[in-house]
DNA sequence: GTTGGTTGTCACACACTGTCACACTTCGTC
DNA sequence: GACGAAGTGTGACAGTGTGTGACAACCAAC
């Protein structure tokens, strides 16, 4: 009926790997797909679903001016194009070397109607993709630049979630992260290093992120005032 | 497991009134209230589900020093707290006299296991959600102040699906416009103003706009740079 | 009619962030 | 090793959008 809806669904919940596909729906292909190559397009008729192996994607959408909003982040294990039915609603493209697996929608959606459990399940995955979406508006409305990039860097340390609790890595450029949190590459670039002449993070290279100072940098990204000039120091930013 | 996923379901689906209760599936209470009360708050336990009868309410998170998303705004026939699953994770408030039915979760959460096509036309919901949530991102993240009560503008006025295409009433307040779209108050008045000098929309009262140019406001909303002097001339925005 | 509170609008200076410009590093290729 | 391309970092400047304050418009209560 309506235009449909898209995109990646984290799979924190209880989706990672072949969870759903337990009983042997195979995938049809792995497919490798190199940097800055496309896996879809917003507007492609939605024939797929997929599974990240390994590697990172980025969704996306544009305007008619070349302006770009990435939408989120896709990694090893999640899901992706679930939401879909009838068109996919943002352009998937490879951040690093990308390893997936592709499912038949056809296929896959039988089975949203067979296994009782599943559709339920789904639901519960897209619950979750449509918090974060609500999180990320109130980044995108409501905080400033540092406080951006603060969220973005726990969020990401949130995911990988392993030995170095401290530790992350940025698959995608400052480029990226800028369409991500609705800001510049130069106000980003100035942000990190703002970040660690103040001490709350180092960066070994410009892609390693090491969180040296947790709590402030927590405090920064949910929003309260720094006693440091941080900024919003008058006003409301 | 997780916190979970809250908020609105807009029903321009299938979902209109009734419809997942025409098996008998009775609301336990009918419910009224006063512009300005609360429905749930943030992090309330989820204990039902809502369908709004008439009135408008507004769905919203905050940060720590009070700055305020407002995550989207629910009226009549819509449904409201379906992907909720242990907490509401926004803020539900009335903006207009409210009346409302309430469902409880229990018996609602039962009968999407057991009826099968539900879970599924639940999933298309949520979905439908998630798809208004990721266009909000593109609009808070890479709009302008234009573009973004243009969109505001003709988001509203397809959902007033009826007789007047080109006439928009407007619930809520200048205020609730700004944290909906990530502007302040002054900044929607004066986009307000502009709009109406250049002759796009006219405001009998400040409540009801008429559109009077469709074209160029479509064209704004999507980010077509006007030939006027509209904004964004030389820079990005 | 008057009063008081709420909401909307306007004016002005300021600030965060964007724009433009250029140096630096890294990496792959020749 | 030299070169070019791409990505990153930095500086100077300007602009959109903002906060503050003041005023107008509207509504309700007296």
């Amino acid at each position: 009926m309506e235009t449909q809806a898209a995109s990646h669904l984290s799979t924190t919940n209880g989706f990672r790997s072949l969870a759903i596909c337990q009983d042997g729906t195979r995938p049809v292909a792995v497919q490798r797909m190199a940097p800055g190559s496309i896996l879809f397009s917003e507007g492609d008729e939605a024939e797929g679903v997929f599974e990240v192996v390994s590697g990172t994607l980025r969704l996306y959408k544009v305007l008619i001016d070349g302006r770009r909003q990435i939408i989120g982040f896709v990694s090893g294990g999640q899901l992706l194009g679930l939401a879909a039915q009838r068109q996919y609603l943002c352009t998937a493209e490879a951040v690093t070397p990308l390893t997936l697996r592709r499912y038949q929608r056809p296929a896959f959606e039988r089975r949203i109607d067979e296994e009782p459990g599943l559709a339920r399940r789904l639901l519960t995955a897209v619950s979750n993709e449509l918090r974060m979406a609500q999180d990320q508006m109130v980044l995108l409305g409501r905080k400033s630049a540092s406080e951006k990039v603060a969220s973005f860097l726990l969020s990401l340390a949130a995911h990988e979630n392993g030995d170095h609790d401290d530790h992350v890595d940025l698959p995608m450029g400052r480029g990226d992260i800028a369409d991500y949190l609705g800001l510049t590459v130069e106000t980003v670039s100035r942000t990190f290093t703002r970040l660690k002449s103040d001490g709350l993070i180092a960066l070994p290279t410009p892609a390693s992120v090491e969180i040296l100072d947790l709590e402030q940098l927590a405090d920064l990204a949910a929003g309260v005032g720094d006693d440091d000039g941080w900024n919003r120091k008058g006003g409301r930013w």
